[in-house]
DNA sequence: CAAATGACGGGGT
DNA sequence: AACCCCGCCATTT
């Protein structure tokens, strides 16, 4: 598959989350003019090019859970770099403490 | 062209 | 919390 117009643009958004603060699919897709878009932005991530480096771990489900297959490695790969951005991760859920450092967590 | 798929989301049980 | 169900939608079967 080759990108589209808005794999270009949800990359762009991705791109810029800031360290340390996380996004779900559906408000990325939402950024980038996609209301509906939140399984667009997953599918834009997977076949996203590697030499981006986005930081695609930024990226979780709504409720704050990660998404991807719990058996697979990118899922472990997830885990380690949420957590070495100060993210507590307990199974496939981010702890977030109160509900203020949610909205910071949010966007920074 | 019809049916299935999925790194989703929101609601209900 | 753990499921299930349904809406959504580009891609793939």
């Amino acid at each position: 598959m080759s990108p589209t117009v808005s794999d270009l643009k949800i990359w762009q958004i991705v791109k810029a989350i800031p360290k340390g603060s996380i996004l779900s699919y559906g408000e990325v897709a939402r950024r980038a003019g996609y209301p509906k878009g939140a399984r667009q932005v997953a599918r834009a991530l997977k076949i996203a090019p590697e030499e981006l480096n986005l930081p695609w771990h930024r990226v979780v489900g709504a409720g704050h859970r990660i998404s991807i297959p719990a058996d697979s490695a990118a899922f472990k790969r997830q885990v380690r770099l949420l957590k070495r951005e100060g993210f507590v991760v307990k199974g496939r859920r981010i702890v977030v403490a109160e509900i203020s450092s949610l909205d910071r967590a949010l966007w920074g």
